[in-house]
DNA sequence: GTCTATATGCGGATAGAC
DNA sequence: GTCTATCCGCATATAGAC
């Protein structure tokens, strides 16, 4: 089945726009850049794309959905508990973790495509799976320092092989919400 | 002594500049955008500053001066009671929260002024006295749960009382130690 | 110190040929 | 599917009058 090192160009184009969306921010990569990467023109981009704002929702889409299907995962299956619910949002976020970079390098962006405000409703979502419903300031600052440590180091250490980081990373979570 | 209400131009350009930077974000705003609400023109801004990079620099310069003091003193009197250093970095943290948000929203433009990487430098000289020199990965980790949650909730928990917010957010931080 | 006017370049996006 | 050519707007920045 030929085909080979072809892959149609759409995701060639979409591959080449992470990379450089990666390497200096969305805001700093213009659709000249990824065209210049991959050898076209920026007219040809625009076959494949509406416009530069459907190529980053493209991108985007796939992680959107994942969250959403895990926060309506676990709230079925609640209750959970602590340590698995840290477990299975640390692989989460480590399985984003390219996305969650760009996302974090760039929140402007995320403010256009709403997503700011969606991630902040996952999170609280999980947070009062984790430590109930209406939490006190301690457990709110409990839950924000545990979720948003697990997130950080699935994202920051990123050479460290997944299942020692981990258990690391669960570890201090858990210990940081004071049970 | 009068000089009542006036106030010189580049403090009120300093100022509105902030302004719209924390609304929309660094890349999104305009010198334009920072005339207008002045109710000056671009050029008038040029006189004032050498550049658009001048004036950003000039803004995030006395937070930049503040944490590598802040490292420097630290170090200095080192060692440091864990709580009491968790607690001043804290306040580190809120003091610049402000700017935090800045930085935190636009990332891309901090690693222009070479920013992200002194930052990186500053949290990894205080983890270092947290927890001592070439820690292991599971004390990195703690390291990286706990400065990382105390700038968060700095930055996040806006509207709490510093006092109450700092006691609670340095017990979380202290129990993801682990100690 | 602040203005008007302008230079120059890059951004996204489209028309129309091949 | 991809190209050349082009439109339009806004960006930073400067010249020179007041």
């Amino acid at each position: 089945m030929p085909r080979l090192r072809t892959g149609d160009t759409r995701a060639r184009i979409q591959q080449v726009a992470l990379e450089l969306f990666a390497e200096r921010g969305v805001k700093q990569t213009s659709l000249r850049d990824i065209a210049e990467r991959l050898g076209v023109t920026k007219p040809a981009l625009y076959y494949h794309f509406a416009s530069r704002e459907d190529l980053l929702s493209s991108l985007v889409q796939p992680m959107v959905d994942d969250f959403e299907a895990y926060a309506a995962e676990q709230e079925a299956a609640a209750p959970v508990e602590p340590r698995e619910l840290l477990a299975s949002y640390f692989d989460l976020a480590h399985k984003h973790r390219g996305l969650i970079q760009l996302a974090i390098r760039d929140l402007a962006v995320l403010q256009e495509l709403k997503l700011a405000a969606r991630f902040i409703e996952w999170r609280q979502r999980v947070t009062e799976l984790l430590i109930g419903p209406s939490p006190s300031l301690a457990d709110q600052v409990r839950g924000m320092v545990a979720l948003g440590g697990l997130s950080d180091c699935a994202v920051m250490f990123d050479g460290v092989p997944i299942d020692e980081l981990r258990s690391v990373a669960v570890e201090a979570a858990y210990d940081s919400l004071g049970r």
